[in-house]
DNA sequence: ATTTAAAATGTAACGGATTACATTTTTATC
DNA sequence: GATAAAAATGTAATCCGTTACATTTTAAAT
């Protein structure tokens, strides 16, 4: 591989010149620019961008730790990354983590390690041991998406609170009164504020909450399917189901549907995140409309912002939601 | 930043003696072994991996280019990269380019810039101009999924003629003579060779190709309901409609319940890709399954025998497929 | 033509870890 | 205890761009 030295030889300059006529070509003069750029060429010159970034100390390399890129909520989130992390000339390490610890730690090390400058966790938990705290004290971090408070990190998240509030109030209006919840993983704090939510909304509707209308989820299709099967079963059954995420949701209807259940007549199905299946499933579901892009853009803007210290109190910042109300729900039974 | 030469102000040894006890611990005596590792501690030494790898020129990058990583079938390929890569000691750099050439270019171009080792596509396309190809001809490369013939690169790939072929013989078998066909995007050659597929089946049976039966997609949901629709509102409907991917066949089927088709009794249809929500959308979806993890797999240990030049002659991995027969085919309805 | 300022170019240090080679210390052997 | 061999450690070069500082060339002004 051509070096600058061997373009310099080539063109008959010095390394110095080379290097400015390609960084600051203004700073040369016309003529040592031609010969500099033909020289180029000529010998092929690549600039080795590892010794570029072990220079100047900044690889303008960022890592985001996802959990599965195949949430397709997160793949939105990842978009919108890419979008803003390319205009402001980053490039995203995109870690697929798989909730592996060995995975994430060896990717959240690359940070502490110079090879990138910052990193985005678009998971809650914060296991990282000190050795990933640089000497600052602070490592630089955004937490998108599922945020913990521990820290003094900047953060974008949704008000899954007030998000899981509203759709409970939409279910309460349709006059629903037993409404079931399929939950999340129990780690993350998604799922805690969320059913923080359904009882916020319960309690203000004077409804008692009733610990037997919960059921243990992990947001993926397999585990609303079987929350399904069980909720079919029961005797007295909910009128609705309020699934923490959409591939739940998408799984509890199937399970439903087959049990002979008819949606949303017999029992309404409402989820979280209005990923693309949702508006083509059947019947099309009822969810929470996330900003995702936006989730991504935010998160890199303000890592960067840590990268080029241009924070000093961590933001916590809050995007809005919206209730897509589709078919999957509808009016209460009357039983 | 602590570096070496802090570490063995510290210790009181040379950076050469730190260096050793770090990497090839045997080399030193038990004493200084110790003396470095508390000093490690005591200076909070973290190795700056760009100078290490600056130096050995060594990167062990992979970048994986992804259209998107919101494409389900890809997000499994992705964990199966990312399972081989971390046992061979590399790290996967996901660039989900969202088809958009400055993106492809610019993570294309880490390996040229020594930024990464090596280059796996999950697409077909190969667009990129000879700067990306280094002094030797070739970069180190491997396609994997979508796969072009041009270029001496190794390659993992479905016979995905010979899938097609399949499940239109599955739907020929079922009585049905009138086969839609919902493709993808015109320039991925997957929709060339599916296509090739199903004419050869339709040959082979004796039944005469016809051009309106085809309908363009893109591999969307979106562009599945479209079709969809279309279809519906044919006076001389087809009785089966396969479509190139599962995305597809979601959205048709869903544009197809709602114009009153009743699936499979009115209507016939098949998907390709065996995604997650195939097995729990209504009714289950007839696919062909992928080995998509393996293609992960296969394709990351191919591209990291290519780097240390363990292969000769590019070699062209097939990996089989398999029909799974769900709900969403059954018997052609009797004309 | 001379002086001065500005522009262009060159020289060499630097970043942090690795490693060939040189030197010192330890261990083994007689 | 002397000598050789082996082990441990140290010195300094190296990877490749960038850039502060030094020097040379060009342009401008008198």
């Amino acid at each position: 591989m051509a070096n600058i030295r061997d373009v310099a030889d080539s063109a008959g300059v010095s390394v110095a010149t080379v290097s400015r006529a390609l960084q600051q070509p203004e700073r040369v003069s016309p003529k040592t620019r031609t010969k500099v750029m033909t020289a180029v060429d000529l010998v092929g010159y690549k600039p080795n961008l590892m010794a570029v970034k072990f220079r100047s100390g900044k690889t303008h390399n960022l890592v985001v730790l996802v959990p599965t890129v195949a949430n397709v909520f997160f793949a939105r989130v990842i978009s919108g990354m890419q979008e803003t992390a390319a205009e402001l000339g980053y490039s995203i390490l995109l870690a697929n983590t798989l909730g592996n610890p060995d995975i994430e730690s060896h990717y959240a090390k690359m940070v502490s390690t110079s090879q990138a400058d910052g990193l985005i966790q678009l998971r809650a938990l914060n296991p990282f041991d000190n050795s990933m705290i640089n000497d600052n004290g602070l490592l630089p971090m955004v937490n998108a998406c599922e945020v913990i408070d521990e820290g003094n990190y900047p953060t974008v998240s949704l008000d899954n609170r007030a998000a899981a509030k509203a759709m409970t109030e939409h279910l309460l209006g349709l006059g629903h009164t037993r409404i079931a919840m399929i939950k999340g993983p129990h780690s993350s704090p998604l799922t805690q504020d969320r059913l923080s939510g359904y009882k916020d909304a319960l309690n203000d509707a004077n409804i008692a909450f009733d610990e037997n209308l919960l059921f243990p989820g992990d947001f993926t299709l397999q585990a609303g399917y079987n929350a399904g099967v069980t909720i079919a079963q029961q005797a007295d059954k909910p009128t609705a189901v309020f699934c923490e995420n959409d591939e739940t949701a998408i799984g509890a209807m199937q399970a439903l549907k087959q049990a002979g259940l008819r949606i949303p007549e017999d029992i309404s199905v409402a989820g979280f995140d209005d990923i693309a299946f949702s508006a083509f499933c059947d019947p099309p579901l009822t969810t929470i409309a996330q900003p995702a892009e936006e989730f991504g853009r935010t998160a890199v803007s303000l890592l960067i912002d840590v990268i080029n210290g241009k924070i000093r109190k961590a933001p916590k910042v809050i995007m809005p939601f919206e209730l897509i109300a589709r078919g999957s729900t509808g009016p209460a039974r009357i039983v």
